[in-house]
DNA sequence: TTGTAAGCGTTATCAC
DNA sequence: GTGATAACGCTTACAA
């Protein structure tokens, strides 16, 4: 049996709430005594039981994480690895540990999550996602328990703690590009239609091309669920149609990279045929063939500020609620360039 | 405050532990008064609490996984979301919950993992490396805690339960298919020299050459830490050479990538002037020009075995040490071919 | 078959 | 400043 504070206690002579004051450092205990049960932690090898101080303090020091219902899709994106690392960093500078929802579904999903808030296992979560119609999000809301969203909150957008990029804007800036590139024809691949993020995107794509004056044209909006072989999809589309596109914009760099590999394929050489945008700006877009101008939209820091956001709202739940917009910024590599008639 | 199991017990007229016995499932418990329990528990909205579980238990029900310690390049890998789901898989079926360890520094890691351990947060450990010199590995080891290592250990092979691939015999096959395409200049690519797996295959690289008769030669075989760059850097060098290699056997695909990128820069054509082949056969090895030959080392499996061997471990501490070998396949796309004199 | 009560390792509220 | 003691929510002998 490990070593408990009572063992402490009785090595220094105190009282096992001396020990537990002598941890948390508290102001009233003469340094005789703190340095007498130091010495006595020290010698006989004390480590606190987080059980123990967690279901006292009913608080855990752990963030949970939720992906969303598709693991298997998020899993192989590299926006997964990237925000995590932020999420941890952010985390484990104020201590706090990380634990993921395990689960395939959807339902399993959610009944994890509801165990793992109901258990206490947790003092708050991370949506790592946003979707259009999220149970989830509702049974966090209701409860009032604290959460953070990465992403724009589909409705109560006031109400919700979230981080996200301003998507709408950099998608109007990247179809701008386009245009001032002198493309007129150009399309959009969006993926699923369920998460916030692609609908977001779509708006800010429409946006431009109507204040340019140019019609929206359906057959010109195609929306793929995954992501390597919707690129593939996507582009077969596309090219079948009369009037092909000079110009794709396309919502993830992998989804971008299955794009040009078909494109490739068909002999259509990128840029001087048809010009490639993407976003996310992970690091294969470096690598590709051309190497793809997409929107680094710092995936990092979305996870980072979650983690930092979500605990402030642990430990401040008076604070108001809180947005962070973080910005995003296009990388010109060569994956664009003007419209050759 | 959340309904506990006092609350059932008193909405139901029985006592609390008839209560917590019904969670359990106790088998001598009357049908009628675990109905009655249950209902009592549906009106209520009763959610067991985990962390007085726990503690009353001594178990939590929660793998750590600990990262190595360069986290930053390990997280960009496409092997780590890919193990993670395996992880997450494994520990699902079990009810167990997965915890990451934060922390960027070697140092941080380790004490993250003692207050982890120590603290009884976790049940066991999931070590998702194995390095040559590990620290924490003889601490969890002296300790006989709980854990299971993804990889071969250095030392100790007989008393750590791991899950690994035979590396030295991949190696050894892959070698032997370059020579069999007639390569006599073969080169090796390797990582880090302080993980385990880039020792394993470097000496299954070895034996093959030695057993065909060819002699080693130092200037072919390059260890990088970095992947993707590392990649270029390897190039660059075995291309200086007087006599470059025909054939190169790189450790991990994100670094063949690295090896492709630059070869293409350099006007060399793969398979036609080179072959490459490379380990991990993940997604993008398919996108690549050309599409890489790769070694299948089957990730997922590796983290669903390693979280099963695990969980058996924590369950019965009695069973034997085990020790289980996830198989690999070559993965054959177009990256290699014969010797062109 | 079920109830009583002690215990898991902390923290926090009183006293002194 | 420090020491008792109750409380956190659950499990599990031991009784009944």
């Amino acid at each position: 049996m490990a070593v408990t504070i009572k063992d402490v206690a009785k090595a220094a002579n105190v009282a096992p709430s001396t020990v537990s004051r002598v941890i948390a450092n508290h102001p009233r205990i003469s340094e005789r005594t703190k340095k007498k049960v130091r010495e006595a932690m020290e010698n006989l090898g004390y480590h606190p039981n987080f059980i123990a101080r967690s279901l006292a303090n009913q608080s855990t020091q752990v963030l949970g994480l939720v992906m969303p219902g598709s693991t298997e899709v998020f899993f192989q994106n590299p926006f997964f690895p990237t925000v995590l690392r932020g999420l941890s960093e952010g985390a484990d500078e104020k201590q706090y540990a990380l634990q993921l929802t395990t689960g395939k579904t959807e339902e399993e999903i959610y009944n994890g999550v509801v165990q793992m808030v109901q258990g206490g296992r947790v003092d708050g979560v991370v949506l790592l996602y946003s979707k259009v119609e999220d149970r989830l999000l509702m049974y966090l809301k209701e409860r009032n328990f604290p959460f953070v969203m990465i992403g724009k909150p589909f409705k109560y957008v006031e109400e919700i703690t979230h981080v996200d990029n301003d998507n709408f804007r950099a998608t109007k800036e990247v179809a701008q590009y386009m245009l001032d590139l002198g493309h007129e024809r150009i399309a959009f691949i969006g993926g699923d239609l369920n998460l916030v993020v692609t609908v977001e995107r779509l708006l800010g794509y429409e946006k431009a091309l109507r204040q340019a004056g140019i019609p929206l044209r359906d057959d010109y909006i195609i929306h793929e669920e995954f992501l390597r072989e919707g690129g593939r999809e996507a582009v077969n589309e596309l090219m079948m149609l009369k009037e092909p596109p000079t110009a794709l914009i396309v919502v993830d760099d992998l989804m971008a990279l299955g794009v040009l590999n078909t494109l490739d394929e068909m002999n259509i050489r990128v840029p001087e045929d048809i010009s490639i945008i993407s976003f996310n700006n992970v690091l294969m877009t470096e690598m590709s063939k051309p190497p793809l101008t997409s929107v680094d939209i710092n995936i990092f820091d979305l996870g980072f500020q979650a983690a930092k956001s979500l605990i402030q709202r642990i430990e401040n739940p008076k604070e108001p609620i809180k947005r962070v917009i973080v910005p995003h910024e296009i990388v010109k590599r060569c994956s664009c360039s003007e419209r050759n008639e």
